[in-house]
DNA sequence: CCATCCATGTCCGAAAACCGCGAGACATCG
DNA sequence: CGATGTCTCGCGGTTTTCGGACATGGATGG
């Protein structure tokens, strides 16, 4: 694979209690990425995984985008909900990536709860997998997530930071 | 790889003495494939490799590239040196067929000599599977490569076409 | 209660296979 | 002896294949 034009994407930065976040959006204005700063390599490895060779220029996200993060950050829980994420991946990573937004903030799943509200009971592991794969964080709430027996398991950004989010939208 | 806007390439066909051809060419012009009409899933696989999903919508090459490759089968020999081409496929794969254009029509190489042409005298039959790999037929001439004792060797369009070519080229 | 085993999707690295070759070793034949 | 043919082996980039690893969890057997 070579030789396609590589769409421009922008890269913008917002400061937040859990450290500095990285925020890819689009020419249409959706998100196509976010991820802790301290984890740039990962975002970098997701994008060109899913995209190809890729150009980010530093710039400003729109506005409205910027403003929710900030909102849920201050308190808002449902924030996120009305921003428009768009992501390669899989069919099957799409599922479990969509299946993500329907889990209120809040609230918590299990990996098997996941893999069951997709159809398929026992592609519990891969579910991990996917979930691990998950471009969007935060948005695409993937550290809503826990093991059966209530353990945090994992987290692209460190496990204290999934409790810490945890935590905030229960407080919230 | 997944997600990336298709972009839409352009298929036309042409009648020659050895055959329908099919002809594919993008947005600026360019030609990025060329093909027998009887190998059209050889044309795919290659594009297909190279750009992934691949969007072909039936209609009219570029005059210019028409009017070079039927004056070429008139009998004008240098016709199709002008024609720009653009294709994927590694380095290697595109140094072999930037060289595969020096060779003057009416002449031949052996893969040895090709293969010293690009100053990677031992890849002689990494020269074979880039040339047996290149999706511009005829303009980039692969056919004018031969063994190192004379015999045809091998062509993707089948040993009697490049036998016309080579004949038709040193007719001219 | 603990140890094992398995199902399941995807990526990654390693290894092997694949060839549109070519040179050198031998055999064969007039 | 020389011309010719067949066989074997090394060459090196690309593609394919294969085996593991993994952000789990339920079932089974000690």
């Amino acid at each position: 694979m070579a030789a396609k034009p590589p769409e421009p994407l922008t890269l913008d930065r917002i400061a937040t209690p859990v450290g500095e976040l990285l925020l890819v959006t689009d020419g249409d204005g959706a998100v196509r990425a976010l991820e802790f700063d301290d984890f740039e390599d990962r975002l970098l490895r997701l994008l060109t995984r899913h995209y190809g060779p890729v150009v980010l220029t530093s710039g400003r996200a729109p506005v409205p985008v910027r403003a929710a993060i900030d909102a849920y950050f201050a308190g808002d829980r449902r924030a996120l909900d009305g921003i428009t994420v768009r992501t390669g991946g899989t069919e099957f990573q799409r599922q479990v990536w969509a299946a993500l937004r329907t889990i209120p903030a809040g609230e918590t799943r299990s990996y098997g709860q996941l893999a069951a509200a997709i159809a398929r009971p026992k592609a519990v592991r891969a579910v991990g997998l996917a979930n691990g794969a998950n471009p969007v964080g935060i948005i695409v709430p993937c550290h809503r997530v826990i093991g059966a027996n209530g353990t945090l398991t994992g987290y692209a950004g460190g496990i204290a930071r999934k409790r810490w989010l945890l935590n905030h939208e229960r407080r919230a």
